[in-house]
DNA sequence: ATTTTAACTAAACAATCGTTTAGTTATTGG
DNA sequence: CCAATAACTAAACGATTGTTTAGTTAAAAT
């Protein structure tokens, strides 16, 4: 018995997590997200509650989009091999359209956060953090020879340097990241 | 033929560079600055220009402190071996005095960095991150059964690993550093 | 002792931040 | 057709941002 939406909240938040993945939470105004969503703030209030509750649901967006190389990573049974291929297949994840390497948005927003920071934020960002492991980990398991032990130590190993690629990703040139890959999968 | 300044100001620098290290600088203020450092908004601008000014020389600051363990690095000559014991020496030098990890001042600053930033606080970043990369380099040429090639890429290898390891820093354990650290260092 | 000059205090600056609200428009159910 | 309700526009909110400025205080030079 009322008006309708004349916008989609789904169609809106991708582009809301785009631009707060190339510019960071913190840089990003409502009135740039105003534009970027091209919805009044009245909507972006009515929907979302909150700039932070926009930051919360592009992470869930960011989560799905990602889903295309999680999943990849999940189908494959090729161990550490699959492993390494995920970290190629991030670093193409990364760059927008126009080439332009964005890093990725939860380490991003990881890496503005301070001690001051939203409790419901943090907890998201570990969640997919241990997402990440868990597939690392269920690829190892395909790797017979090692031991529990030192499956656990190489997932730590792993999501220690993908954090790092990612954030190291907006610094260092494609060939830098490349040797960087190269080595962290180099075998004994 | 005028009043004293009332204040060092390399006392000062290194109390906003602390604050700075621990805060971030979008999310230190110039209110927060001005308790920290125990000078007014005036002084503050008089001495050090702008908001961006302090950060500059904060950043020469820490270079400074840093020093302890990048000279300790550029006096070594185990080759890799100096360079790995620099990644620990670093994880000791990134925690303050309860223990809190800050990570590294300059990395948190190029992690906080998007397409609109100064540039002359970029080329502060780049030219850091060059100077590590060129004391990893001198160390690399004792390992004397490297070839020119193969050390530049080693070079590369580590800085773009300790970047990674500065960002994690923030984020993982203990453990997880250290497992990340011996496994960047495993010999084939 | 007086003048000069710079460092100080404290208030104000315009701009922008995230958020809210008053008033209007459009849609739907009765 | 009308009443009800939610989505819209647009302006304003108070707070805080980085920066500046007027007025006072103190120290050195003549």
């Amino acid at each position: 018995m009322a008006r309708k939406k004349e916008y989609n909240e789904e169609v809106v938040i991708e582009k809301a997590m785009h631009l707060l993945w190339k510019n960071g939470y913190e840089t990003t105004s409502m009135q740039m997200l105003e534009k970027e969503m091209g919805i009044n703030k009245f909507s972006i209030y009515s929907s979302f509650g909150s700039k932070t509750g926009v930051l919360l649901e592009s992470i869930k967006c960011y989560r799905k989009k990602i889903k295309v190389i999680t999943d990849k990573l999940l189908k494959s049974n090729n161990g550490i091999k699959g492993i390494k291929q995920y970290f190629y297949d991030f670093l193409l994840f990364s760059k927008d359209h126009n080439d332009f390497v964005r890093g990725c948005l939860v380490t991003n927003t990881a890496n503005e956060l301070y001690d001051n920071s939203d409790s419901k934020v943090t907890s998201q960002l570990s969640t997919f953090t241990n997402e990440i492991r868990n597939l690392f980990l269920n690829n190892l398991k395909q790797e017979v020879n090692l031991t529990e032990k030192e499956r656990s130590e190489q997932a730590d190993y792993f999501i220690v340097s993908i954090f790092g690629l990612a954030s190291a990703s907006k610094v260092f040139n494609k060939s830098q990241l490349h040797i960087f890959i190269e080595n962290i999968f180099k075998e004994e």
